[in-house]
DNA sequence: CAGTGGTCTAGACCACGCG
DNA sequence: GCGTGGTCTAGACCACTGT
């Protein structure tokens, strides 16, 4: 027997699906749909919440419930291997960037390498499609290593794929880590997602020939809708080594 | 102001932290614990849920709240490139595998790249540490790919890495797409987590050198507990083609 | 069976967005 | 100010786990 939360659920993605309900457009409030599903409003949110969670609707405090505008999937292309820029054309992204110095603290000393209290230049991205925010990056690069020229480019980040690595060709290794957290409150709002639908968040090590890590970057995409995609190519005559 | 659920999960999770409350051990129940904090069940069941998000806590329908007992993470390393197999010997790591033929449908048809009904062999593999659920993995195979020696190997999987690419040095490019979703509610009771906890899904498509797509794999790994670690080397007097 | 978590109710009051 | 969602209450009843 399934429960209320998820046939009410069922019942309104196929009217999403289906087209009853529209991409952009406002559901009826919490209370008139709790009315019509005959079911308490706690019951109703909750049914809410598997949309959301899904990707289908976004809660906006004060507002309303909305069936999700873009329904396009957010693809971040790792592995930094030669790689095209984004095939899909994202004219229509817009990032802000804020340049801040910072020192170096608790896991970024790990990550980048460095001792605490050192240097830092961090960039903070937001990028929004369409004025909803898209994702969002905080990359860290110890200040030696960042001269003026760099630090006034827009930097790269996912979806707006002019590749770090292209402005640094000295970089020799890119460690990626992908995993799936609760956003914080700060992220969560950012975002505009719940803070009950989970990120995918990537922290992604770049280091140079000799090793330095030159870079460490803290990206946060929301999880009902992006895609973290690796292609790796193997030469076939190459050797496997065991152990 | 904080709200009383985050009050409480912080409380909760402190004394976890600070071992007053040990892995493995049960919580008070939550009508205790609903006493303890004055607030009502639900508004303490929301703090937990925070708890379970963070994977600090698993919820047993009928027994209890445990302090989870591995606090230690699970991680897939993608990419297969030349790769030593997991780093921290997972000796104590089961696997269950299940084989059976099925027919190709729906999106396994697109990701194999054959017609709807082509005979596959799928390999359905649940891994344990220590009776605790750990990674599930669906895989496919086109059936005129899979000789018998290869159906009764123990199958490759995220954490017992004996890299699939080992046994199929004919393979030629590997495609990861890591996304963050939902669980099915048989995933989630496979995995032994809350429906409302995220996974992290990971699909792995990899093909030969003649292009042919030889197997799709569907891994499914706890999202509160999970890592997907990508590695890349570049090689640096190479060109990066741009465009 | 007793004890646990899972679902749900019918409210109350607070915080946000907008006119 | 009004309507929206956000948080919370004090219960009820159901489903699962063990004895």
């Amino acid at each position: 027997m399934p429960s209320r939360r998820h046939s009410i659920a069922d019942d309104l993605r196929n009217q999403i699906t289906a087209g009853r309900l529209k991409p952009g457009e406002r559901l009826p409030s919490e209370t008139q749909l709790a009315a019509h599903y005959e079911v308490s409003t706690a019951t109703l949110r909750s049914a809410l919440a598997v949309l959301q969670g899904q990707g289908l609707v976004e809660k906006i405090h004060g507002k309303g419930n909305f069936v999700r505008r873009s329904l396009r999937r957010i693809t971040y292309r790792g592995g930094c291997a030669a790689q095209a820029p984004q095939t899909a054309p994202d004219a229509t992204l817009r990032i802000t960037v804020r340049t801040s110095k910072v020192r170096a603290w608790s896991h970024l000393t790990a990550l980048l390498q460095v001792p605490i209290g050192s240097p830092l230049t961090e960039f903070h991205c937001v990028s929004y499609e369409a004025k909803s925010p898209h994702s969002l990056a905080r990359i860290y690069v110890p200040r030696d290593l960042a001269p003026a020229a760099v630090l006034n480019e827009p930097r790269p980040y996912p979806g707006a794929e002019a590749r770090f690595a292209a402005l640094r060709p000295t970089s020799a290794e890119v460690r990626e880590t992908v995993s799936a957290r609760l956003p914080t409150p700060d992220e969560a709002s950012t975002l505009r997602i719940s803070s009950a639908l989970a990120v995918l968040a990537i922290t992604r090590v770049t280091a140079d020939i000799t090793g330095r890590v030159v870079e460490a970057a803290l990206l946060v995409l929301p999880g009902d809708r992006a895609d973290v995609v690796f292609t790796t190519h193997h030469v076939t005559d190459e050797g496997w080594t065991e152990r």
